[in-house]
DNA sequence: CGCGATCATGAAAGCGCTTACATGAAAGGA
DNA sequence: TCCTTTCATGTAAGCGCTTTCATGATCGCG
């Protein structure tokens, strides 16, 4: 991997721009000579240098990816989206992980400094960061967070979901709801969904911070939630994987789910699925998110698109068999 | 992200070269002209730009990862510890996906151009281009694939679980087994899986290929197996999803897992352990294998070792409730 | 006071490529 | 046949950095 346009060159009996014409197809080229400098490349195993290739073009042909972990199903679909349209594209991938890193600024910016534009995940960086990254001119593209000025904003639709969730669960009769997610700060996904069974429940629900969207935590928050005198008659929590916490609390209890209580997750992912039983939840087009989020970032660095564009795609409500019984079974 | 040297330099009064100095440590520097040149830094917000530093060190300081699909755990966990230890190491990760691509080659090659090394799994890649790249000098690592030279290759083992999990089943009393697994005809993983419960069963067990490592593919394969006339009273599936699968065949069926038909997995994915009945399986240290990969591949790259090493991580059985009834309730 | 050693800095040569511009040859028209 | 086009190719100037080597400036000591 170490040999030079030069040696292409020499070997064909022209000079490094004419290598590089016939690689490339600007400009014109002898059919004859262009043989000679195929015949070169060949048999040199020639591949040109992408570090010399970016460098005189200005670009790099990649795009980076920040999340903060990659753990769970949601950022992995995510991802894949991304890849696979940015590689149609042309462009490589770069990822980024955050969690437990306590260096992100620096870790961020390198990135930046490998890619022509970035897709960042919620809150996957701070702040502050976020506003030197726009202030910095970086072509951004943001995924699950709120409208921002100077970058793009990408994200499904979780009002009403929210509110077509909770009706279901009210047509089920429970009067009595708890809401499971975690840090219920950031203008984020989980707040708006959080805000929308709010709104549609009203007092009859309370929210509990589980620290983290994992199974662990959800299962540590729905434990002692369910082991309060004052019981939830149904759970809908921020994520899949806390509600698989929940499903898991409440067997160890040994309540019967949905029957002494009820419990909905959010994306679908493939374990929701398989859980026993079933989790209803709402459906995330996620890796459709991901391509958008490439797409949109190839517009921004193309110049094809210079004003910042908030998308917001549709969601779905998957009724499985955790929220309740219902007339005829249903399975998906 | 546009400001230079060059710039920096004029700024601070200094030539490039004494800025470069200042940034990287190397030589000499009065401390005066570190600060004037710190505060231009500052003041310009400068970042060296990745392209000129590689190209002038002649190192891309960025890792590269080539993987079929990240669809399922396996490989997301894997990609996990990999970033994480590169990141600690101070390279990037590049991501590559090749199912579904034509041109792997050239996608291959173009990825070779923009890293140190890179990771490969299994079979991601055609065996052609494996002697390629290896011929043409690329620092590889592959995971879950039987040793070759000219290249580091991890994986964990597959024998000796597979003979412990053979015996579990027979410790159950059972005597007619089929294994489900994807195309057996490469020396990856998989195959050794599969040898593995055969020298422990002998004829006591059949192969099924899924065609796939998917959950559908598992459901397909099983739900053909276990209706015909001759069902096997286990199930030794290659991965968990495939087990997944079968799980819902089953229940489709109405069979009972383990009553009537018991069923096993490889890797412990999140969703095994959700499963109903919770699957038995064989715990693969995904995360590690990702570590260790970058890690030798560190080596390699930085030339702290020149011969391949080939390494086995080892795996752990672990016994839930899809393999049979077993005298204490056990649980994970 | 003078000279070699030491330290700080700058000039410039790459690293591998693209591309604007210059040059020369061939071709077409008068 | 000579001049203008047109086409094919080469020359060289970057792209942003690192690093070797050379040059001054300082310093210490005899």
């Amino acid at each position: 991997m170490d040999v030079t346009i030069y040696e292409v060159a020499k070997r064909a009996g022209v000079s490094i721009a004419t290598v590089s014409r016939t690689l490339r197809g600007t400009g014109p080229v002898a059919a004859k000579t262009r043989e000679k400098v195929l015949k070169a490349v060949e048999e040199l195993n020639y591949t040109p240098s992408r570090l010399g290739v970016s460098l005189a073009e200005g670009r790099h042909a990649a795009n980076g990816i920040v999340f903060p972990d990659l753990a769970g199903p949601y950022y992995t679909e995510v991802l894949l989206g991304y890849e696979e349209v940015a590689s149609e594209l042309g462009r490589s991938v770069v990822i980024l992980s955050t969690k437990g890193r306590s260096n992100v600024g620096e870790l961020v910016k390198d990135l930046a400094g490998r890619v022509d534009g970035m897709l960042i995940f919620g809150h996957a960086v701070p702040e502050p960061l976020v506003a030197e990254l726009v202030r910095l001119g970086v072509r951004l593209v943001f995924i699950s967070r709120d409208p921002l000025a100077g970058a793009d904003t990408l994200r499904s639709e979780n009002i009403a979901s929210a509110r077509a969730l909770a009706a279901h669960l009210t047509g089920h009769g429970y009067e009595h709801f708890a809401f499971l997610g975690a840090p219920l700060t950031s203008r984020d996904d989980v707040d708006e969904r959080w805000q929308g069974v709010r709104h549609a429940l009203g007092g009859a629900i309370e929210a509990v911070d589980t620290g983290q969207y994992t199974v662990d935590c959800g299962f540590e928050a729905a434990r002692s939630l369910l082991k309060g005198r004052n019981r939830p008659r149904a759970i809908i929590c921020s994520d899949d994987e806390v509600a698989l916490g929940a499903l898991l609390a409440a067997e160890e209890l040994g309540l019967e789910v949905p029957g002494d209580v009820a419990v909905t997750g959010w994306d679908d992912i493939m374990a929701a699925r398989h859980a026993r039983p079933a989790l209803t939840t709402v459906r995330q087009p996620m890796r459709e998110l991901g391509a958008r989020a490439a797409r949109a970032l190839d517009e921004l660095i193309t110049g094809t698109r210079d004003i910042p564009k908030h998308l917001i795609l549709t969601t779905e409500l998957v009724i499985r068999s955790s929220c309740g019984h219902h007339p005829q079974e249903v399975r998906t």
